[in-house]
DNA sequence: CGACATACATAGGGATCACTATGTAAAGTG
DNA sequence: CACTTTACATAGTGATCCCTATGTATGTCG
């Protein structure tokens, strides 16, 4: 029925789904080849026969992940006027869910972090990963600083990279303990980083509530 | 010669720092029990007899982990006279190493992590850590602003987890990409988190020559 | 329509791993 | 110095996992 090249990349596109969920869930060496194929309602013969182990699945899934998450980073910033709207849904974005695959992007985000770091062929496509992601803020800000009329007091690469990384760590803090990281900590701090005035006419941060062990 | 007891401490305190430096390295499901048994020139019977299985060595290398962390992040400020010198020495006592174990103190905050998030009872403890983390640094924060006459313009509970989240969002750039985040682009970043005017007389961060592939 | 190539399924092997049952030397105790 | 307990070592087992060799249905092409 359907041609030998859309058989071939559908189910490759499946493998690659079904590994993404599982990678995030359970982590890459917590889920077997096996499941993966299952999860894709295919079998290993398929798995290896497209990537040739584990690994292979590994590397093509990041490289994947690289043009998704470009993609993903701009995605959520069309149609919302204001800035402090692009700052929240840059942070939503990041906790709430891709919009795909429920928070599954942050898991996975640290799981092919520590790939990435422990094996040189995978840091290699990571770095390049997030050179794109701070290139493609950087010019971001810089169209903004020219649409909302306000300055940029350091180069867009430097600012683009703070913003990135208060995002990420405040990602790190709020799943261990979403209620000790509100969302207008993290408004709060974007804008300090991007040296804007507080927001007037917000209330202050809640006090913090979160249980105590 | 030795009291059992001693024998016993000793025995645990050598398993839990070969744990420390396999998983760190490795990972916690690529390291096996019989690899940590070996580093710590033990048996698994030993390890079995301390911690029941693997998942309750995890468990105690956290629990000890809360201790260790709160206690180095303190350490490395002492003797620092100024402010730019205790947030530098913030910064590089993350990438640098710990002092003990090379940069494996990231790899194993990562590691742990995901633990955390994937198991509830690891989640606690995760949490808890940060917890402590943020109030020692807030309570720090407060001395700070007396002790150098700066104004803290939001409660310092907020500043700590945004100081923290810079750094943990900038250490995990660094890893992929030392050359893309240079100290002064992190000093920068806290300064303004702490609306401290740019320090004086520093030279503007180096033209990125990050290699593009 | 027949021969070939492609895409995937099936079955199984070799290695590894977490864990357990049992043995044993040393420390503790009266 | 007998006896018990502690702390760890030894050896082995079932399960799991990654990978490979081979089989087969379906698309492709002269």
């Amino acid at each position: 029925m359907a041609t030998q090249e859309s058989r071939r990349s559908e189910t490759r596109r499946l493998l690659l789904a079904a590994a993404t969920e599982l990678f995030a869930r359970n982590g890459y060496h917590a889920t077997s080849v096996e499941a993966v194929a299952a999860a894709a309602e295919r079998t290993t013969g398929a798995l290896y026969n497209h990537f040739g182990g584990k690994s292979g699945l590994l590397v093509a899934l990041l490289e994947d992940w690289i043009a998704s998450t470009v993609a993903g980073l701009t995605a959520g910033l069309r149609g919302v006027p204001d800035l402090d709207g692009r700052l929240g849904a840059m942070w939503t974005g990041l906790i709430d869910s891709d919009g795909e695959g429920g928070d599954a992007w942050l898991l996975l985000e640290f799981e092919l972090w520590l790939h990435a770091v422990r094996d040189p062929e995978i840091g290699q496509i990571g770095a390049e990963r997030f050179r794109q992601m701070r290139a493609g803020l950087a010019g971001g800000l810089e169209d903004w600083s020219a649409e909302f009329g306000f300055e940029l007091t350091a180069p867009a690469d430097e600012v683009a990279a703070q913003l990135i990384a208060l995002l990420v760590g405040m990602a790190f803090q709020h799943r261990l303990d979403p209620v000790a990281v509100p969302t207008g900590m993290v408004l709060a701090g974007l804008r300090r980083l991007l040296d804007l005035p507080a927001r007037p006419g917000l209330p202050p941060p809640a006090v913090q509530i979160s249980a105590s062990a």
